[in-house]
DNA sequence: GTTTTATGGTTAAACGTTTAAGCATAACTA
DNA sequence: TAGTTATGCTTAAACGTTTAACCATAAAAC
């Protein structure tokens, strides 16, 4: 009695918020019990949870999410971690990842690594810490060494790597054919009558820019047209380095009559190089790009890029998560999804006398 | 005995994280003493600090802070609500106010509302089950009523504001002086020679954009330029309705000689508009949008826009919201801060015959 | 030589849930 | 009527920390 009175006391007090405990003193039941009700257990009667939520509805009550995530051992949460989230690609995806997991009761924290190897070892580090229940990401430029996310499978959380993934990790990854893109981009480039197409790509060290360079020299192949070295520059992919690489293809003795740029940021530096210098574009020389960032429709000419099926994409890399989730057993089954892109065809490609 | 067997049984099987208890039982002292020397208490000695340090380590331990945060009350997480991430403007924010969280033991969770007031309401609803220690947000674009955020406020959660805040939620905010700011623009294009400006502006509900459309009306009247209705057009600053909104104001008998467009994304759908019909950007029509993405340097004509301070503006609502979160009486302090913003002149208003 | 004060811990409760196990009571079965 | 089963709860422990309160022991003070 006096134990009850000194805790009414403090309640009013402090004006805490409502717990289970509160609601189970309103109906004099257990807390066990308006716990079961909440959650529609089958051993607690219509009545009694019709109650329970009337009374909890009553109070405001809202479910402390920690104590509950730490009795359960998840805290359905899901880390994520971009290079950046200021590119279309990589905000889509996160929306729609959001969207799927949203609707099973999880919630996302984002994180950014600005694609520096050193903030995205902290982020892992961070999320880690925030007990998140698993991790999709897609790595920064800068990541070589891979023990961090060692460090994320060793401690059994299901890791999902997008776009930007490794092969030797092991572990479930969703992106596009990026061979395959490249042989289609070449293989237009050629139908519009290009014949020395240049490729700016991203680092060699990264897949998905290895596969499009790759692709890039194998569609070359196919097509018969001699392989240069000149005509294959490796590069960060800014717009600022973008331009740089395209003022370096300008100065060669025989200049491309295509090039073709694995970003579109850096597609758009080449692109303003080549505005300055009032180079024909496409007519001159022939630009794609890669992403389809909003902006390749805004710039004069407008750019041809490929689309990344960024939504898919992001469902994909949630469901692959809630697939992981639902079995206890930790098994990393290495579930490789490749989904086709599409070439998006404008002004900067589309030379006019086609 | 026979307990401590089965608990190394269950370890074993398991391979469970370490706890402190873990490390308690290995130096045979109690949890709490653990629990001390890891946040270096006064009360224990330097020589078991370094212990326990050291085979916390070798046990790799990590601290579960889902248990810490249960106890102390606090989650050490700060949520974060923007309309969309994939804007320069709102991810270096976040980027700057992560930076500065960070150092102090926070993380955050982000969410974008998408401009749907639906969206940002159940943002909120999830930031507050997660349990975060405070929310830092901008609005919506859709967002006129405020009784979500009251129920943080109710809560006792601080909040803060910033660009698109409201004065009548009567907490802290961060912005830009975005009265001024149209006055600076109106001038330079005053100094152009421009005589008919035009206002393509965001909702007026909108508290930064009515100071946007208040700074332009009254600039207008101190140069003594007439002010007329059917320059001053309401938009949602979609690149779409600045198309719309551009062609509308081509199509009037008097055009305009310049138009300022309230958000960068809108003034770039002005632009397109205006390179189709050839009409000589900043000759015929001058130009200036507001944000300066970087797209601004991009298209061409390349176009004047306004700098909003983002990492100023993410440094100081971190650190707003770090004082809140010093003293335990949850006193909504009321405190603006406004920063001046930068006009960045580029081609789309700088007139030849200057 | 007794009292005071540091020093360096220990104990136990608490944070708000969840859940395995237990236990009445009622209802049905044979 | 005794035994089984279903219903609808209750009890108590657990999740991993933190922290107020307590307690030895040793050193210092008087």
């Amino acid at each position: 009695m006096l134990k009850r009175l000194s805790k009414y006391k403090t309640k009013l007090g402090n004006k805490k918020k409502a717990t289970i405990k509160d609601i189970a003193n309103v109906l004099n039941i257990s807390p066990a019990a308006v716990s079961k009700a909440l959650h529609d257990d089958s051993r607690i009667s219509e009545k009694t949870k019709k109650a329970v939520k009337q009374v909890a509805k009553n109070l405001n009550y809202q479910p402390n999410h920690l104590a509950s995530a730490l009795r359960k051992g998840k805290s359905n949460l899901v880390g994520v971690i971009v290079p950046r989230t200021n590119s279309n690609f990589f905000s889509s995806v996160i929306q729609n990842m959001e969207e799927v997991l949203n609707r099973k009761g999880y919630n996302i924290i984002i994180t950014q690594s600005n694609e520096s190897y050193k903030k995205e070892c902290a982020n892992i580090d961070t999320l880690l810490f925030t007990q998140v229940d698993g991790i999709i990401a897609s790595m920064a430029n800068e990541t070589v060494d891979l023990s961090y996310y060692e460090k994320i499978k060793s401690k059994g959380i299901p890791l999902i790597l997008f776009d930007r993934g490794e092969n030797d990790l092991n572990v479930d990854y969703i992106g596009i054919n990026d061979y395959e893109s490249s042989h289609m981009i070449v293989e237009h480039l050629v139908n519009q009558g290009c014949k020395r197409i240049a490729h700016i790509g991203g680092y060699k060290h990264t897949r998905i820019y290895n596969n499009r360079i790759r692709g890039y020299i194998d569609a070359l192949g196919k097509h018969h047209l001699p392989l240069e070295n000149e005509l294959l520059i490796e590069s960060n992919l800014t717009t600022e380095d973008g331009r740089i690489k395209m003022q370096q293809l300008l100065k060669l003795k025989k200049r491309p009559d295509a090039v073709y740029v694995a970003g579109d940021y850096a597609a758009l530096g080449a692109l303003q190089v080549l505005n300055e210098q009032h180079i024909d574009v496409p007519n001159d020389i022939a630009l794609v790009g890669f992403g389809d960032e909003p902006f390749t429709g805004m710039v004069t000419p407008t750019l041809s890029s490929v689309n990344q099926q960024s939504s898919e994409i992001g469902r994909l890399a949630a469901l692959t998560f809630l697939e992981h989730s639902k079995k206890d057993v930790v098994t990393q089954s290495l579930n490789k999804q490749i989904l086709d892109a599409e070439l998006i065809v404008r002004e900067s490609s589309k030379k006019s006398k086609n």
